[in-house]
DNA sequence: GTCTATACAGTGATAGAC
DNA sequence: GTCTATCACTGTATAGAC
């Protein structure tokens, strides 16, 4: 048994203050309160304070993202990647009780502060989408536009979900966004 | 002409720094920077301090979607609605140039501060899109879900449009939205 | 109505003892 | 590796002169 913390054990708890509070909200008293760590911990581990706190939730994020999502939606075939890609969102998001910190930071004047890996994790998961459902048989075009559909109703519908305070509406639009994917052949 | 401030000519200036920093990234300084009003008028207009100026401008936000959206889809055809409201959507926030301060301060603490108008704004815009789908022909339950995916689809489409720093992105979405809505006779 | 001066808690960050 | 003490600074808010 180990007392002494890692910092790997300190970001999911890192990645659960900036979800509540976002990154300005977001005070190292609030971290250290979370946390049970002094600021003296936590400037051992991050010495770039704040800032890199948030990019290291941020590359964690990423990761889980790129082995659990984007990687199957690119190696498995088309059906397993995306019904393994919609049952990770559904269990990442919690069934609409979790934000997406990404998005959350991509709203405000947070964003310029990580433009490039906001970008990058977009990017990468609309691009492997698009992949997919062009192997799928979609056109391209119509891949690259459904893909960015799904993507931005995930975003929004923990927008909605939040806003209205009701987790069953995340459910709800997932369900309906994932049926929209299933049809092999686009009418649109 | 007149020199003295009125508190309506500011609420516009204080959305705007709203939208840029968040609610907690918006501090009095950059409020007195951007107005060029000292703490004092700041003050004299809102006694309550950033709390009242955010809830100023909310309230604002909502009259003009009452006005410009909710009630013309209530009161108008079906179509002209409709209409109305997606060319009020692309111009209000500019073509994906301009993010919805309500969503945004959905996602994080912030929600719990105002939370009765921001589920006010969202439940009104999801409540009147549904009836008029209603009107339009659409069953009920259709109805509902289809408002639910405009108005997410719309949030999402900002999240997205930001995080890839591509304006474009959310006209394209915005498209889409409006051509599923157009549908008569929903074959989902 | 607008300003300046000011109060004072809280901020991110650093240094050094252990 | 963890803590406490302390730093300079900025935060919101108030008081009072004009």
């Amino acid at each position: 048994m180990r007392i002494l913390a890692e910092r790997a054990d300190i970001i999911p708890q890192l990645a659960e203050v900036f979800r509540t509070f976002g990154y300005e909200g977001t005070s190292l008293s609030r971290i250290t309160e979370r946390t049970g760590l002094g600021k003296g911990s936590l400037y051992h581990f991050f010495p770039g304070g704040k800032e890199e706190m948030a990019s290291a939730v941020l590359a964690d994020i990423d990761d889980w993202f790129e082995r659990e999502v984007f990687t199957p939606l690119l190696r498995e075939t088309p059906e397993n990647g995306l019904a393994g890609m919609w049952k990770a969102v559904r269990c990442y998001f919690q069934s609409g009780g979790r934000i997406c910190l990404v998005g959350a930071f991509a709203l405000d004047g947070t964003r310029d502060r990580f433009a490039a890996g906001i970008a990058g994790y977009f990017g990468r998961w609309t691009g492997a989408l698009t992949t997919t459902l062009v192997r799928a048989g979609w056109t391209d075009r119509a891949a690259e536009d459904a893909a960015r559909d799904a993507v931005l109703g995930i975003q929004g519908a923990l927008v909605l979900a939040r806003a209205m305070n009701d987790p069953a509406l995340f459910s709800g639009a997932v369900d309906r966004l994932e049926a929209r994917l299933r049809q092999p052949a686009p009418s649109r």
